[in-house]
RNA sequence: GCUGGUGUAGCUCAGUUGGUAGAGCAGCUGAUUUGUAAUCAGCAGGUCAGGGGUUCGAGUCCGUUCACCAGCUCCA
C-alpha cells in the first residue's frame, strides 16, 4: 500500500493506482473535467502509475497546467485531422502555447483559411470517436522506424537519441505522435475548438530552414467558454493603439514612409507631456541631459563595432564624398561626449541621459503601428561608474523603472539575455556580466526567464517586457551592461589612487523608445488616458447659443488655470456634445446651461463616473488640478 | 525578408456569372437653440492602392510593384 496525499489529506492505496482511479474513487467528479496531474510537482497523465508515496493534485482545466495538457491534446488531434485530409503530411511540432495551441506542418499542397472549416468538421469527428490516448515508449533506433518518412520527427528523436533515453508517443485511433505529454485520456475530453489562423513559420525557428505552414486554434470544455474568448478577442479590438492613434487624432503613418509615424498636434502633447515627466523623474534620480548628433561618420561607427555588426539595419548617406551612418543607437555619441574631457572617481556613477532620435532599417514585415517602426526616439541613458559600483547602480536603475511603470499601472516580465553569437568581447567578460545582472535581480526578489543568446551585441541585457490589448509582450525597457564600448573608445577616469582607470557602463532605456510606450500604454488604458496625460482635459458644451459667452469665459478661466480645454460652440444638442467627447475619452465633460449660469457653476461629467453634479469653476479647478498632480488613472 | 490574407469616399462596409461606382457615419451649407452617448434637410466627396496584361468592355479575371493585417524571423 502507499500514501497518497490528497491536497492535505492523506488516503492509502494500492501500488500501482492511478490519479485518474484516485480521483473517481474518492468521488471528486472530476473524472470526466480532469485534464493532469500534479504529482510532487511534476505534472503526468491521469493514467500514470503511483508506485510510491507522493502528495497528489488532480488538474482541470482551470489549472494552467492542466489547461496546457488540454490544448496540447487539441493539438494532436488537429494533427490527426489534418494528417486524414491530406495524406502526405509531414508533421513538426504542436505545442500548447499561452492562449491555445497550434501545430506546424510541411502540407503536400498549400492550404487557405477557407480550408479551416473543413479541418474544425473532421476535429469534430475525431472527438466523437473518442479515442483514448495512450502511451508508451521506444527505443530511439525503434522510434526512428516508427517515425519512418516522418523527417521532422527523425530530427527530433536524433537530438534525444544522445543521452541513451527512450523517447515517448501518444498513440490515439490512425495517429501517432513523439510527445512528452501529459494528454487528456481520450480525445472525447475535448469540447469546442476554433482554429483561428494560419499562418508560416519556420522550422525550428530558423529563417534560413523550411517554412512550414502552422495553424493556431484554441479549445475550452464549454462552447459558452469559446464564445466568451472569441468576444474577448473583439474587445480587445477596440483598445488598438491603431484604432485610437486614428480615432484621437494623436499620430498617423504613411505609405510614403512605412514605419515612420507623423505626430498630429494632440499626440505632441501627450508626447511632450511624457517627456516632462521623464526628465522630472530623472532629474531627481540624478541624471544630466544631452543630445548627440542624428549623423556621424562612417569611421566612428567602425570604432564602435556598429559597422560590422549593425550595418544591414542602418541607413547610410555619402556628404563631400564621406560616409556617414544615420544613428541606430545614441551610445557611440555618448562615448565621445564622455571622452571630451577628463573624469574623476567622484564623478562617478555619472549618468548621462538622452532622448535620442535613432534610425532602424527593420524589415518590412515587422512593422507595426507604433510598437515597431523604423525611426523612434530612445529615452536612452549611459551610466559610468566603476566595477564594484555596477551592483548597486542596476538596483537603483529598476528602482527607477518601477516608480515608472507604476505611475501607468503596467506590469512586466523580465528576460536575461545572454551572450549572441555575433558578439563582441571574451565568453569571461560575458558570464561575468550576466552574473552580475542576475544578482542585482535576484537579491531585488524579482522573477526572471532566460532568453539565451539575444544579448546586445556588446553586452548582455535585463529586458522589462510589457504586454498589450492580446498580450503579445513588448520590450520596452532594458538594462544592458557594457564593458566593450569603454574599451573600444578608450574611456578613463582618474582613481583615488591618481591612476588611470577604465570605467564599465551601462546603456538603459525606461519607455523604450517613446513612440513604443505610447502605443502601450494607449492599449493598457483603452484610449482614457489620466488627466495629466490628456491632450484635452475638459470640454466646455453650452446647451444653447445664449449661453456661449458663459462658456468661453469659463474656458478662459480653465485655461488660464493652466488646464486643456476646448469649448464645443456648434449647434448641436447636448446629447449629441456628449457622445463626442465620450468617443473621444475627454476626461470631464462641462454642461453650460441656464441654470449653471443663475448659480455660476458648471455641471461635471467625467468619462467613466457620469455625472458628478454642480460646482463652481474654483471648485472644479482644484478638483482638477489635484488629480493631476496624483497622476491618478481613472 | 519569409508564409498566408487584405486593399472600393476621412471612417465602417455593400457592389450579383466582367456591362461607366453605392450606403451609413464624419465633412460642408441651411434650418433648428436644444439639459447628459447620434435633430432634420440639402450639397460635396472615389484614376476602385500603383504600373501592366486578357477582353468590344475590368472594381470584378491574370500577373507585378507597394502598403496594411496575422504569424515566423528580428527587435526599443
Amino acid at each position: 500500500m502507499i500514501t497518497i496525499d490528497l491536497k492535505g489529506q492523506p488516503k492509502e492505496f494500492e501500488r500501482g493506482v492511478t490519479p485518474a482511479e484516485v480521483a473517481k474513487s474518492i468521488g471528486m467528479g472530476l473524472y470526466k473535467s480532469a485534464c493532469a496531474a500534479r504529482v510532487d510537482d511534476v505534472v503526468c497523465d491521469l493514467r500514470t502509475p503511483l508506485n510510491e508515496d507522493c502528495k497528489l493534485e488532480i488538474l482541470t482545466f482551470d489549472d494552467q497546467d492542466g489547461k496546457k495538457a488540454y490544448w496540447h491534446t487539441t493539438s494532436h488531434i488537429l494533427a490527426q485531422a489534418v494528417g486524414r485530409l491530406f495524406p502526405g503530411t509531414k508533421f513538426a511540432i504542436g505545442p500548447a502555447i499561452d492562449n491555445g495551441f497550434y501545430y506546424d506542418f510541411d502540407l503536400p499542397a498549400s492550404i487557405s483559411p477557407d480550408d479551416l472549416p473543413k479541418i474544425e468538421e473532421e476535429i469534430k469527428k475525431i472527438i466523437k470517436e473518442n479515442h483514448e490516448l495512450t502511451r508508451f515508449e521506444l527505443d530511439p533506433n525503434d522510434a526512428m522506424e516508427k517515425m519512418s518518412g516522418q523527417e521532422y520527427k527523425q530530427e527530433l528523436i536524433e537530438e534525444h537519441s544522445g543521452n541513451g533515453e527512450k523517447i515517448s508517443f501518444y498513440e490515439q485511433g490512425d495517429f501517432c505522435d513523439l510527445c512528452a505529454g501529459p494528454h487528456l485520456m481520450s480525445t472525447g475530453g475535448v469540447k469546442a475548438v476554433k482554429l483561428t489562423s494560419i499562418t508560416g513559420a519556420y522550422w525550428r525557428g530558423d529563417s534560413t530552414k523550411k517554412m512550414l505552414t502552422r495553424i493556431y486554434g484554441i479549445s475550452f470544455p464549454k462552447a459558452r467558454q469559446l464564445e466568451e474568448h472569441l468576444q474577448m478577442l473583439e474587445e480587445a479590438k477596440k483598445r488598438d493603439h491603431r484604432k485610437i492613434g486614428r480615432e484621437q487624432g494623436l499620430f498617423m503613418l504613411r505609405d510614403e514612409g512605412p514605419g515612420f509615424p507623423f505626430f498630429l498636434p494632440k499626440g505632441m502633447v501627450l508626447k511632450n507631456l511624457l517627456i516632462d515627466y521623464w526628465r522630472e523623474v530623472h532629474k531627481r534620480y540624478g541624471y544630466m541631459e544631452i543630445s548627440t548628433p542624428i549623423m556621424l561618420n562612417r569611421q566612428l561607427w567602425e570604432r564602435s563595432g556598429h559597422w560590422e555588426h549593425y550595418k544591414d539595419n542602418m541607413y547610410t548617406t555619402v556628404i563631400d564624398d564621406v560616409n556617414f551612418g544615420i544613428k541606430p543607437m545614441n551610445c557611440p555619441g555618448g562615448m565621445l561626449a564622455y571622452s571630451n574631457e577628463p573624469h574623476s572617481y567622484k564623478e562617478l556613477p555619472m549618468r548621462v541621459g538622452e532622448l535620442g532620435l535613432v534610425h532602424r532599417h527593420e524589415l518590412s514585415g515587422t512593422l507595426h503601428g507604433l510598437f515597431r517602426v523604423r525611426c523612434f526616439t530612445q529615452d536612452d541613458a549611459h551610466i559610468f561608474m566603476t566595477p564594484d559600483q555596477m551592483q548597486d547602480v542596476i538596483q537603483e536603475v529598476v528602482r527607477l523603472f518601477d516608480e515608472v511603470y507604476s505611475t501607468f499601472g503596467l506590469k512586466y516580465t523580465i528576460e536575461l539575455s545572454t551572450m549572441p553569437e555575433d558578439h563582441i568581447g571574451t565568453v569571461e567578460e560575458w558570464e561575468k556580466n550576466q552574473d552580475i545582472l542576475k544578482q542585482a535581480i535576484t537579491a531585488m526578489g524579482k522573477d526572471f526567464v532566460i532568453n539565451e543568446g539575444d544579448g546586445a551585441f556588446y553586452g548582455p541585457k535585463l529586458d522589462f517586457h510589457i504586454a498589450d490589448s492580446l498580450g503579445r509582450t513588448w520590450q520596452c525597457g532594458t538594462i544592458q551592461l557594457d564593458s566593450q564600448l569603454p574599451e573600444r573608445f578608450q574611456l578613463e577616469y582618474t582613481g583615488e589612487d591618481g591612476q588611470k582607470h577604465r570605467p564599465v557602463m551601462i546603456h538603459r532605456v525606461v519607455l523604450g523608445s517613446i513612440e513604443r510606450f505610447i502605443g502601450v500604454i494607449t492599449e493598457h488604458l483603452a484610449g482614457k488616458f489620466p488627466l495629466w496625460l490628456s491632450p484635452v482635459q475638459a470640454v466646455v458644451l453650452p446647451i444653447s447659443e445664449r449661453h456661449h459667452g458663459y462658456a468661453k469665459a469659463l474656458a478662459s478661466k480653465l485655461e488660464e488655470a493652466g488646464l486643456r480645454v476646448e469649448c464645443d460652440l456648434r449647434s448641436e444638442k447636448i446629447g449629441y456634445k456628449i457622445r463626442e467627447a465620450q468617443v473621444q475619452q475627454t476626461p470631464y465633460m462641462l454642461v453650460v446651461g441656464d441654470k449653471e449660469i443663475e448659480s455660476a457653476g458648471i455641471s461635471v461629467r467625467h468619462r467613466r463616473e457620469g455625472d458628478i453634479g454642480l460646482m463652481d469653476a474654483g471648485a472644479f479647478i482644484e478638483m482638477a488640478q489635484k488629480e493631476i498632480k496624483s497622476k491618478e488613472i481613472k
